[in-house]
DNA sequence: TGTAACCTCTACAGTGGCTGTAGCTTCATG
DNA sequence: CATGAAGCTACAGCCACTGTAGAGGTTACA
């Protein structure tokens, strides 16, 4: 292995992604497909290595995977506008947000259930009580569970 | 349909859970097996539509469908002390907690990002080059995308 | 009674984003 | 040359559904 050939244990390593999801990342075609050692092993470039380090962090930034191959057709091209990554990252942030406020009703939620706490019997258990009952919960927005 | 028997469609319209979901509920021993009219087609009570009410309201705040099952069981012993229910309510909340914090930390980064916006070229595109090189990320701290 | 429209049935595949397993082969080190 | 770690492929499983196909049941109205 020398200079600029990584394996996909030392992918691994830099970039803090699982071995089994570099393969994964390859299958869907977010990878290309590295050359070949003479036994079959992959072999990475640097470049190879940024790229993953690209789609880490991106998905620690919650972007999904098909968000990520966009941004990634986009650094390919330098020399056009970034709006559309602008807009992709835009896109994020609110999808963001709007996880943020729904996380925050069913905490409140939450919160009143637990408030209610008193150490009896599930017959008068608030939790209990108000799971069986949507009519004594306050928010009725709160939809799919984010 | 005579009185207190309801069809999948009807306890559907009645919860707002969709088909699928109830008879997926029931293969996973969510709900029980109910009765069947003579045409095989299956028939709920008053009771089956309230467990259903329980199991949608539980999944509308973020509930598992393991914490569920352990809820139904704890409501189905009311004279029980409900200190494991609360309990659970209470995972469910310092999950949910966690999840706010962390997408808090991802919504700041995501508008550091866009704060630098300036409709230029992807050669200078902040979002990318955030991406591109995780130093440039401040915090440095979230993981796996909530 | 006919029939059209709708509902329900089973069984299975697909979603997203991985993760884990089994059973191999290859590689690096002593 | 032997061992153990790392790599290979192929596939199953996770969660909580959702969608589809193709069959059969039920209901409303003429």
């Amino acid at each position: 292995m020398r200079d600029g050939r990584l394996t996909i244990g030392q992918m691994s390593r830099e970039t803090g992604c699982k071995v089994q999801t570099i393969r994964y990342y390859e299958q869907i075609g977010l990878l290309p497909e590295p050359e070949r050692s003479s036994g079959n092993q992959r072999l990475y470039s640097n470049r190879d290595r940024d790229r993953l380090a690209f789609i880490r962090h991106a998905r620690e930034l919650g972007f999904p995977l098909d968000a990520i191959r966009e941004l990634l057709k986009l650094a390919d091209h330098p020399s056009q506008p970034c709006e559309a990554a602008d807009a992709i990252a835009a896109a994020q942030l609110e999808a963001v947000e709007i996880r943020i406020a729904r996380l925050q009703s069913l905490k409140q939620e939450l919160e009143r259930m637990l408030a209610h706490r008193h150490g009896g019997k599930i017959a008068d258990c608030r939790v209990i009580e108000v799971l069986a009952d949507h009519s004594k919960c306050s928010a009725d927005d709160h939809v799919a569970p984010s």
